[in-house]
DNA sequence: TTGTAAGCGTTATCAA
DNA sequence: TTGATAACGCTTACAA
């Protein structure tokens, strides 16, 4: 392998000049610097960056930490991420926790053994993940979608007025018992979002009755399994707004197996826009947010942090959008009664 | 920021010994095992990967480079070597290269700088991809789903057995004129789901039209686009064969834009499954991969590549299943002719 | 079994 | 402006 003392060497110069010439770090005699490119071009030299890397205490690596890697939502937010660090000259490791608070604690472990410069993540738990390991190294930390009750930058959606709007689309679209499937409590965006819920019921002075409020997971089978007991009920709602993207395939599925007609029978809201929103009949209405922006906005704050800007932590707080399909617009005003058909 | 110097003084041994009880590289007395390993616990210290890799020459890191992290099929990939690489110890350095050759260039010389373990390649290019400066750090390569011209370990479905599947289907199912979108030219898998696709038509006894054959580009608006021409041509098809997942969802937009209606009009099959195929109505007949499981193989081939395993190179091949639903199955047997109706 | 010390490939300090 | 040289934190001959 060659190595900076083979340029030295065919340049007829110190290493610390190659090193000079590479990095830029000092005024260099436009001779030598010549030689020396010529050199590490025939030689086709390649910096070593694990060396460099324990001389200078940080190597350009960005990790993300997240809880799932097949939600479209992470995957979007990921594409954003890894444009700006690749284009600023980082890598990106990522990692997915699987909603696994060890598997998360693992990987924070690891990272703060690896000399990553930042990590950006989601945490599976506000509670209970734990970034000591990261803070002790002095890792800069960002989260994004879900917070952590420490003081640290952040980029996230407004989760409540994403609901609200929701909400009050379902409501204003004749709908009259809304149900809420929202995910796990220990995540801040499934209390935020069932929060958002819950104003809009009061806002239009309705009681937010505890049976229509389901605590799930966050993922398809939650969805599917929700809708289940949705359809059991003496009192079925006649909408329904899903916190999730998956959880929101996972009630598709559900209505679908049962037979459920989609909105006459009950309308469907879901939050986070789906790929194939628009192609299943009726379109889905959604709760869009501008996933790829949040990425590339996450990847933007934490390496100007990195490059030395310590100011005050900032949240970064984008707006949902809704965007309406057939799902939420009932086309009879009869109400139909909400039973399952099939099993 | 502790170090081993300071594990080897708290526990009044050297370094080396340090060294040893972590590594368990050499026996070492008891007594000072736990005299290290409480220290180590004392002082919550944690190796230096950067230190450890610059002196062992290789770092626990595996590279995947995929062309479209967007794509469930290599989200599900990469779920697969995630798994397996990180319960071996090794993290994964995700790098999405999108498709586009330059970019994908950069990442193969900036990993050949990092001293990471072994590469994981998707190649956006059969003859353009070029990892020389990876083969000359002695780092090993396997490649997935697409193949490159090198000797090398490789993952990968029996593509062209997949798209006969799917043509036999289609034929027997009462299609007469099939036509085939598959991806671009320079992709080992779209010229070999492409051949499969033909030598089904031959089986079958039938000539394979060049103007039923489309080039495209493995994106959403590729598939969109060459229903458009499609629709535009004197005898259109009464069937159509889509080689991946992201053209197929394309391809649905347009039809449903078009007001197309499926199977009737036009049988669809697509290659790929989608998380969402059955949600759709008409349900979308896919020829399914085994993405995860190919993603853990790869992985494996590739660890035990990296513990030292000199066999020769090896090609494991999956076999892909053709999920049959309704957009493949005609419920008339009269002939629709297939027009726009709506632009 | 344990310790000493060299060295991995850089960067950064200090003289010249 | 340039060059010796000492780190960076770890592993591993080699000695003891």
């Amino acid at each position: 392998m060659v190595v900076m003392k083979d340029v030295a060497e065919a340049a007829g110069v110190s290493t610390a000049t190659v090193s000079r010439v590479l990095n830029k770090s000092a005024d260099v005699d436009p001779a030598l610097v010549s030689r020396v490119m010529s050199a590490v071009e025939r030689l086709k030299y390649k910096p070593n960056l694990t060396a460099r890397g324990l001389r200078t205490q940080s190597t350009p690596v960005i990790a993300l930490i997240i809880s799932d890697i097949e939600n479209p939502f992470f995957t979007s937010v990921c594409r954003g991420v890894e444009d700006v660090a690749s284009s600023a000259g980082y890598s990106v490791m990522l990692c997915n926790a699987d909603g696994d608070l060890a598997k998360e604690q693992e990987y924070i472990s690891m990272l703060s053994s690896q000399n990553v410069s930042g990590v950006i993540i989601s945490p599976a738990s506000y509670d209970s993940t734990d970034v000591t390991p990261l803070v002790e190294r002095g890792i800069n930390i960002l989260t994004i979608d879900r917070e952590l009750p420490i003081d640290c930058d952040a980029v996230r959606i407004n989760n409540q007025l994403g609901s609200q709007i929701a909400t009050q689309h379902l409501l204003s679209s004749g709908a009259r018992r809304v149900a809420c499937i929202t995910g796990p409590r220990f995540a801040s965006t499934a209390r935020d979002r069932l929060a958002g819920y819950v104003q809009a019921l009061e806002a239009a002075g309705l009681v937010a009755e505890a049976d229509l409020q389901f605590y799930s997971d966050f993922k398809d089978e939650g969805g599917y399994h929700a809708i289940g007991l949705l359809l059991e009920m003496e009192d079925p709602p006649d909408a329904i707004f899903v916190t999730n993207n998956r959880m929101t395939t996972g009630a598709l599925h559900a209505l679908k197996e049962f037979d459920v007609s989609i909105p006459d029978e009950v309308s469907l809201v879901g939050f986070d826009d789906l790929p194939w929103a628009d192609i299943v009949s009726p379109g889905v209405t959604t709760v869009r947010q501008p996933t790829y922006e949040m990425g590339t906005a996450a990847a933007r704050r934490l390496i100007e942090r990195l490059e030395g800007d310590d100011s005050a932590p900032q949240t970064i707080v984008f707006d949902p959008e809704l965007i309406v399909r057939a799902s939420s617009v009932k086309t009879r005003t009869i109400r139909q009664p909400l039973k399952r058909k099939s099993v």
